[in-house]
DNA sequence: TACTTTTAACTAACCAGTTAATCAATGATA
DNA sequence: TATCATTGATTAACTGGTTAGTTAAAAGTA
């Protein structure tokens, strides 16, 4: 932004208005869905000619597309850890729990568009939601069934349906960011404020911990011991927080 | 459908199309999205002419909110039964859990709606959220906060901040439904069938019941006897089932 | 007749997508 | 190394189909 030495190599400067139109793209997307989306607005805030869009990206649908997946792959990547194997079954478990919830708040957009693509694929048309199942969703429920087996074996964790544990965990995340707004309403707090966003991740993983486990008091310890080598991550999407704040005002 | 004797009295007729009209707005509503909503299909498939939604309902918005505030109105009813004080705290949080799954299963559009609303309100549009926030989910998480406060005084409950009670119960059911769609692809199953949601259902009101009682095997008890109690409705909704299958099929 | 309900036909705006022309690196040539 | 055709990147202006919303008249009921 402050930088402003002009760009000389050509494939260079084509890459960058790529990924600024990708990026406005996601924003406009996540915030708007697939129909509600102008494509004009996407070439304003990329700042760039609206037929560059499709000159780079042939439809709005392509674009579309482009979106969803650039940020499926940036979410991809560290949704693995945390099943090292060298955690046992339980505390791999709730390591997943806390990369869930930090993976929602640094990449909110992407929980947008997969939810729009989820009403858009019940609604009959394909979608994205077969490739993002294939390269992001399966890998990761698949890791915690076999945890969810082991840990019940070794006796570390309580006898329980697995798939109920991929809700539990999962639901209470989604369902934190998504009911956000609505709770700003009931509660005297901002559900985005990092202080309450710290306290609830912290809360959730001590639940689960001491929901899990056989042993209620070691589940909570070692959720304790986990949070603190994992602290919650730092929200470095503020230009774009700043937009919605804009955004916002602008429309009341 | 099948009775074809003509409506006399004038007032009658009106209110039905008006009925008709909202029933067919809440469909495309909640399968395409405010923006994605086509009126033209609104009238065709309410089998009048699109000047009468205008008639009745002013504008597109006018009708969305219409829409909204319908499903919103049939969800309230019934969201406090099970609060009834002859029973325990405890049994109050896992009976509105039973209500929650049930009523989320009953009245699909509706969980549709609030979700899109949701993301609409987050991205400044003021929307529907904060009449639905004050009529339907104020009320009930107040009744919750109370439950879970008992429950922990009595000793009944584990001791718990008791918004992660909340967001276990509705993010578990939620995200059933929510994720259903990809779940399909992951499990052999089929994720709607009355077989698997009965299942699901029953495992996750056990779940609870061992995971927020302190003597887990009562709560696990508890739970066995209340869904006795509370049988797993019938999903009424045959026509809306059929027309979607139809509108998949064609897209396809 | 007087009033409400319903319709066919129309319009104005909007918006995805196109076109043809311009601008600026690049690389070949003398 | 100065020149210039080539090619990729970018734009202003336009187009045609779509869609929310209107109007004026017809049909139905009290």
């Amino acid at each position: 932004m402050i930088s402003k030495k002009p760009i000389r190599r050509r494939e260079d400067r084509s890459d960058q208005t790529q990924k600024r139109i990708l990026r406005a793209a996601v924003r406009e997307f996540s915030t708007h869905g697939l129909s509600g989306a102008r494509t004009d607005r996407i070439a304003e805030s990329a700042k760039v000619n609206k037929a560059l869009l499709y000159y780079y990206f042939k439809s709005k649908q392509g674009l579309y597309a482009a979106a969803v997946e650039n940020v499926a792959a940036r979410v991809v990547e560290n949704a693995l850890t945390g099943f090292d194997p060298k955690y046992s079954a339980g505390e791999m478990l709730l390591r997943s729990a806390l990369n869930h919830f930090d993976r929602i708040l640094t990449q909110r957009e992407f929980q947008s568009l997969l939810q729009q693509e989820m009403i858009r694929f019940r609604s009959g048309k394909g979608g994205s939601i077969p490739v993002l199942f294939r390269t992001a969703f399966a890998p990761l429920i698949q890791k915690m069934r076999e945890a969810v087996e082991t840990g019940t074996r070794t006796g570390e964790l309580c006898r329980m349906d697995w798939l109920q544990v991929v809700y539990s965990i999962f639901g209470a995340n989604v369902f934190y960011f998504l009911s956000a707004p609505m709770m700003e309403l009931a509660l005297p707090v901002e559900p985005f404020a990092p202080k309450v966003l710290k306290q609830r991740r912290e809360i959730a993983v001590q639940f689960l911990g001491s929901a899990l486990f056989t042993d209620r008091v070691a589940g909570a310890k070692l959720a304790d011991r986990i949070l603190c080598e994992m602290p919650m991550p730092r929200v470095t999407n503020v230009q774009a927080r700043i937009e919605d704040f804009h955004a916002r005002r602008k429309t009341l």
